[in-house]
DNA sequence: GACTAAATACTACAGTCGTAGTCTGTTTAA
DNA sequence: TTAAACAGACTACGACTGTAGTATTTAGTC
């Protein structure tokens, strides 16, 4: 079990729009952040540090760095879920399932199909 | 919805013997983390931060502390998973069960809990 | 009361995170 | 060809984290 790298959570924010659309560029990335809350620089110090933690490549194309995804979004997901589930469950999934059900909103479309996949598990 | 505090990494594994036991000493903290991780000093350290954050109270018995939750485990629980829920799953109920579900241990007995619940819920 | 042992309070320090600014080199417009 | 613009590289900096060390207060002990 590879454990993969931090990702903070300014970092997911700036992953989901490469994983999204990558590849891309450092300006492209900006363009698909809400405006009003990103800087380039800020954007641009997120994608080096991405970058060194292996998260992302980039290679030059003329004058800009094109980056795409070296890790995807699934294994990130497979790496911060479990350190979620035993920091703050204590690695019980039951009781966590639960309490999702319990504090979120599921819409009766959600709980069909979860029950659905829970059949489809069980047999 | 009153956000609730941050709570590090690390904070968290001192809260989970608070939690349960308080309230109790930095000592009693201590004994009850495994030996060879904690020093009494870096316990002590956290104790504090948690205090200032209000996740703890403290108060002078003889020469020491003695800790009390503020927050209990579920509400911290609550702001912490919502915060991964939006961060890794951008805030989907259902894809986030699903990947417990597929990627988790879950035994029969798990699922049967679940599927219980979920036909309460469903009602 | 003076000293010791225990516990707290205060201080430290490097690494990460959020948020950029400055410096440099390259592309393009005049 | 010269300067303006733009993109990347490097630098900054305070807050938060993990991990303690040092200084100080306090409760018993002689």
């Amino acid at each position: 079990m590879e454990k993969g790298p931090k990702i903070s959570d300014a970092e997911w924010e700036v992953m989901k729009v490469v994983w999204d659309h990558a590849p891309m560029t450092a300006t492209e990335v900006l363009e698909l952040l809400p405006h009003d809350q990103w800087k380039q620089k800020t954007v641009n110090t997120f994608l080096a540090r991405l970058e060194q933690k292996g998260v992302i490549e980039s290679q030059r194309e003329g004058r800009a760095n094109v980056y795409s995804c070296l890790l995807s979004e699934g294994e990130c997901r497979r790496t911060e879920g479990s350190h979620f589930l035993s920091k703050v469950f204590r690695g019980k999934v039951a009781p966590m399932m639960l309490h999702f059900i319990e504090n979120e909103e599921l819409s009766d479309e959600d709980l069909d199909e979860l029950r659905a996949i829970l059949d489809r598990k069980a047999k």
